[in-house]
DNA sequence: GATATTATAGAGTCAATAAGTCTGCTATGA
DNA sequence: TCATAGCAGACTTATTGACTCTATAATATC
């Protein structure tokens, strides 16, 4: 029951392209030394932000990852789920007669988390951590 | 990020035993044919549950298991410590000046779940299944 | 238009964890 | 004392996470 490393990389990388905020795009290179991690895995992880539209990328000299959106949109649920898939944190696949009501309070709980995620933005931090 | 399989049948199991709230122990042989687990596989989990105190065990003929505590101490979050562990679902290893913000959210977060968690019994549950 | 630079895709590797089994031991009621 | 129960630890197998490697595709610059 743990978040994956990808998904700390994931908001690590979206939190400094946020900060960074440039036009022109960033390259993995640059992104994954500040992390020490490997360009060829950060671009795996970077590529699922992308698909997950949070971020787009350029190839060719000069390419790299800049923000699509408004920097205040992205929260930390949009990496998560991005990164980590949004299925449920817990499935009951027993067989009973009807819904199970211990997955239904699974589910609850799971939920409370998730909306506070949602309400939680990048830029946030990005704020807090310039001051 | 998943709750594991083995939590579902902690909490199954304590449900059950909820439920039948009787004097006299029901040993794993029972317990797990409702839930077609092997019993070895049981045990190794209800082990867990009475270390922390949420059920005990009799050996011997007659033997099995019985909670410790009232019924209506007994909470989500108590079995899920028990089985997953206490330790926090997000940790940053990254080498930042201070502490990490990101992690401090997270934990916020996961807090959010937590205390559901706390607030919800078993009991609750056993309840609206008997109704 | 050639070339260097950058992202993308997909297969492959290695390690850790989850999920479950096996076997022998210990406790205890009848 | 013996049949019935739980307990412990080693073991196996499957799944997932955390990467690496290599080849390909896109593009800015010369």
């Amino acid at each position: 029951m743990k978040f994956s490393k990808a998904t700390n990389y994931a908001l690590h990388t979206t939190l400094a392209l946020v900060s960074a905020s440039s036009v022109k795009p960033i390259g993995v290179q640059q992104l994954a030394k500040s992390q020490d991690v490997s360009t060829t895995y950060l671009s795996k992880i970077l590529t699922k932000l992308a698909k997950a539209g949070i971020i787009e990328s350029a190839s060719g000299a000069q390419g790299g990852y800049r923000l699509t959106r408004n920097k205040d949109e992205i929260t930390f649920l949009d990496i998560i789920h991005a990164i980590e898939g949004t299925s449920s944190m817990f499935e009951c696949d027993f067989v009973h007669g009807d819904e199970c009501l211990i997955q239904a309070e699974m589910k609850n709980a799971e939920q409370k988390m998730l909306q506070y995620l949602k309400e939680t933005k990048i830029v946030d931090i990005a704020h807090k951590q310039s001051t």
